[in-house]
DNA sequence: ATACCGACCTTTTTT
DNA sequence: AGGTCGGTAT
């Protein structure tokens, strides 16, 4: 959801109820069927088609007007998916076959949701305020559950729980069940709850192993408690926001005949990207009875599907078919946004991947002028840190925008280093996706207090700020009246209203404890008369928060202040309290400011979705990318989970792909020789150039890199010595043949990696295929060789060229042979 | 209550 | 190596 207040008052009836009776001649038939000028008009729309059909291509509008009956629109990057998204809503209200409140359209993040009303707003003209039902899983999950919370033992003025509290909660519970929390981490037990939720398990479905695994085999009871404690908080984790639905739907067959009258049509953004619970959740809602039109519009990217580790399940997307049997399958192929280097990089890539639907991107848009792929190597991350700025300054110099200039990085660590040399070189750049506004301390203290003000059951919230600022309220304090309130189960905040009234407290904690209750009962009847960003600021005040900043000495404290005021002006945009709360609870982000020219740097996971002009995708070394966790953990699948990654990281690009890997790199604090990774491997030589040094660092002399007696004795150098780099140079020649636009079906053998040792062969074309056979070691076992970080150290064994050295000081490594040199 | 020290972890991230 | 968190010692 995002920041409309037309979803506050949560328990008012929605308005789709009142126009029932179809009042124009556009409105939709009852009971399926169009009505008969429906059908005209959409007879209309054949002989003279409207504007917002225009400009579309002929499968992009066999997407948009396929409306009736299951449809799959399988969008490759950059062919136009958002926009036939929202041209099918369009379409439908246009047509007149549906009002905006009976159109479920689910995105998976705030930002894809945002972005769609403003785009639908520009084609029907800002009437998409009465598009109530598009959103993410989420907020519809919670409006949804706001209706009918009684059924699941809440009300509707539930609190949605964060990562944060749930991890306190569980902690608690933990400790309430005599277990030792150190050996049972809560967010380890936090973790594991996401999973199930993710697969839409509640306790009693749990596999018996993983109840086992936790707490000496209490788990599922754990985790049981675990949901009564929600329950009795009057809150849901954001797991419930889509479980308990769920839940609803299956018990109450009539609520859900509801909704399947109710949604006429439904779309859903990114289903690659679907887990098992939202996979649930669609299916009872999209599978009607017969009598009931399936209407239902998945637009997804199997290539693209990233979240796996997260639960994500690519199969649901594979699976479509079988699913909605009659389903229309549509291809968007037709790439808008890429040169044919990039989409030919990028398709010969990901045809390394089984298991796909299969697509292959093309355009039409191409220029001799184009530049191919660019893949650099350097000696280390500073190099490449210091490399990648050089080219920023370099387009800068060229009339760049620094804005269509982007980074995207494996792990979020690899961004420091960019962060600090663009410091260093003053030049402007922005983090995306880094630590979020609502998760900073003072922010959820505030919270804090306006939670409990709005919901006074919350005792997570009680429990955070009852002694912030202090008040002399410490441990045991907060113990008894933990204790107590749970004997008589009641919130703490009432129950310590009770508890002053005994003489169980010491005078001093007694009198602390009342002020905190009187403070509360102001604030809460001051919440129906005053307005909201009054009372936010008023309850800071007087609770004595900003005061305790304002004492505050150290260097963050001004800037803490400074976010409770940005806290409080952000509040103005919002009706309500509440409507904030739920608000920031569900949008953890914060815009950022776009005003600055400046480089992105990001993670490739938060890069979905974006285009750049210019990309820079650096740490294409084995162990990094593919990410040696993603191998261990996931196997094969890992291993295509983070070929996709590489691929949507490349289709990011629009005319620029700058692609980096380093020899060395610090991991964990130690220096790593690495190697190349082997997606470098597999990309396509007609389309990718391999950087000549002089031209990207030249005249940068690093100790030898470059210019060892090796590499002039190497008939292959240039001053590039990675065998990954020779094999490129060699192949240049040998690969005239073109490979890019072949189908996923023509790989040819294929050994796997991890396994077996070095691959062999792999697809026709590629820069590089056998790295053994080719370049037979100059070393032997024995021999005393010299590295320029290792220092010195003896060959204890070879394979292809990779060799295994114990070195005198740095102990045993696996280097390649190109960093070497006899000694 | 505060300060200091040691243990631990370190892919990706939404909601 | 480096930052964070939690526990202990003052």
């Amino acid at each position: 959801m995002t920041n409309s207040f037309d979803d506050i008052p949560f328990f008012d009836e929605e308005p789709e109820h009142a126009p029932r009776k179809p009042t124009a001649a556009a409105a939709p038939a009852a009971g399926g069927g169009l009505g008969i000028a429906a059908r005209a008009m959409a007879a209309r729309d054949q002989s003279r088609a409207p504007d917002y059909l225009s400009g579309l291509n002929p499968e992009q509008r066999e997407a948009v007007e396929s409306i009736e009956g299951p449809v799959l629109v399988l969008a490759g990057a950059g062919t136009g998916k958002t926009r036939v998204l929202t041209t099918r809503i369009a379409h439908i209200l246009a047509t007149g076959r549906a009002f905006p409140s009976q159109i479920l359209a689910v995105t998976f993040t705030n930002k894809a949701a945002r972005e769609m009303k403003e785009r639908i707003g520009v084609l029907v003209g800002g009437a998409v305020e009465g598009m109530p039902w598009l959103g993410t899983f989420h907020s519809i999950g919670v409006k949804l559950l706001r209706r009918h919370a009684e059924l699941v033992g809440l009300r509707s003025d539930f609190t949605i729980l964060d990562t944060d509290d749930v991890i306190r909660l569980i902690k608690q519970l933990i400790q309430a069940e005599g277990l030792d929390d150190k050996r049972w981490p809560a967010r380890q037990f936090a973790g594991m709850i996401d999973t199930w939720k993710n697969k839409g398990l509640t306790p009693k479905d749990i596999p018996e192993g993983d109840a086992r695994a936790f707490a000496n085999g209490k788990g599922r009871e754990l985790y049981a408690a675990y949901q009564a404690r929600l329950k009795s908080l009057n809150a849901c984790d954001f797991g419930d926001l889509l479980l308990h639905p769920i839940d609803i739907f299956r018990r109450y067959g009539d609520i859900l005949k509801d909704y399947h009258q109710k949604f006429r049509y439904m779309l859903v953004d990114e289903y690659q990207d679907t887990n098992t619970a939202q996979y649930m959740w669609l299916r009872l809602l999209a599978q009607r009875p017969k009598d009931v039109p399936q209407n239902v519009c998945c637009v997804g990217d199997d290539d693209q599907s990233i979240y796996g580790w997260r639960g994500a399940e690519v199969d649901n997307i594979l699976r479509f078919e079988k699913d909605f049997p009659g389903a229309k399958v549509i291809r968007l192929e037709r790439n808008y946004r890429s040169t044919e280097h990039i989409l030919g990089a990028a398709g010969h890539l990901i045809a390394h991947n089984e298991g796909r639907l299969g697509k292959t991107l093309f355009t039409e848009r191409t220029s001799p002028d184009d530049e191919k792929v660019i893949v650099h190597a350097a000696w280390d991350s500073e190099e490449e840190a210091r490399a990648v700025g050089e080219e920023i300054e370099q387009l800068q110099r060229n009339k760049h925008n620094l804005n269509d200039m982007a980074i995207l990085v494996r792990a979020s660590f690899q961004m420091r280093e960019f962060e600090d040399r663009f410091v260093t070189l003053g030049l402007n750049y922005r983090v995306v996706g880094g630590p979020r506004f609502y998760e900073r301390l003072e922010i959820r203290d505030a919270m804090a207090y306006f939670r409990l003000v709005c919901q006074p059951a919350d005792d997570l919230a009680f429990e955070r700020i009852v002694n912030t600022p202090k008040r002399g309220l410490g441990d045991t304090t907060i113990r008894t009246l933990h204790d107590y309130a749970r004997a008589r189960d009641v919130p703490m905040l009432a129950g310590a209203a009770d508890l002053i009234e005994t003489d169980e407290l010491k005078p001093k904690a007694r009198k602390a404890l009342f002020d905190v209750i009187q403070s509360f009962k102001r604030w809460s009847e001051l919440l129906e008369t005053t307005p909201h960003t009054e009372l936010a600021e008023q309850i800071l005040e007087e609770s004595g928060y900003t005061d305790m900043w304002k004492n505050d000495k150290s260097a963050e404290a001004p800037g803490r202040l400074e976010n409770l005021k940005e806290l409080i002006r952000s509040m103005e945009a919002f009706e309500s309290m509440r409507g904030f709360l739920e608000h920031v609870s569900l949008v953890m982000d914060a815009e950022q400011n776009e005003d600055m020219d400046a480089v992105s740097i990001m993670t490739l996971h938060s890069a979905k979705g974006l285009e750049f002009e210019t990309v820079f995708l650096p740490g294409w070394e084995e162990g990094l990318f593919p990410h040696q966790r993603a191998l261990d953990e996931g196997g094969r699948s890992g291993l295509e989970e983070e070929r996709r990654l590489a691929y949507v990281g490349i289709t990011r690009a629009k005319r620029r792909c700058h692609i980096w890997f380093v020899s060395n790199r610090r991991i964990h604090g130690l220096w790593q020789s690495t190697m190349p990774s082997r997606f470098l491997d597999e990309l396509p030589a007609a389309h990718v150039d391999v950087a000549e040094s002089e031209s990207s660092y030249g005249g940068y002399g690093r100790g030898g890199y470059g210019q060892s007696r090796f590499d002039r004795a190497d008939p292959f150098a240039n001053s590039y010595s990675t065998p990954g780099w020779k094999r490129a140079q060699a192949n240049k020649t040998d690969a005239t043949r073109d490979n890019w636009g072949s189908r996923s079906g023509h790989a040819v053998e294929r050994i796997g990696y991890g396994e077996s040792g070095p691959r062999t062969k792999t697809i026709d074309g590629e820069l590089v295929a056998k790295s053994v056979a080719s370049t037979p070691s100059k070393f032997s076992v024995g021999d005393r060789v010299f590295h320029i970080k290792f220092g010195n150290g003896n060959v204890s064994s070879i394979e292809g060229n990779k060799l295994t050295i114990d070195f005198d000081k740095a102990g045993q490594k696996r280097v390649l042979d190109g960093f070497v040199e006899k000694a």
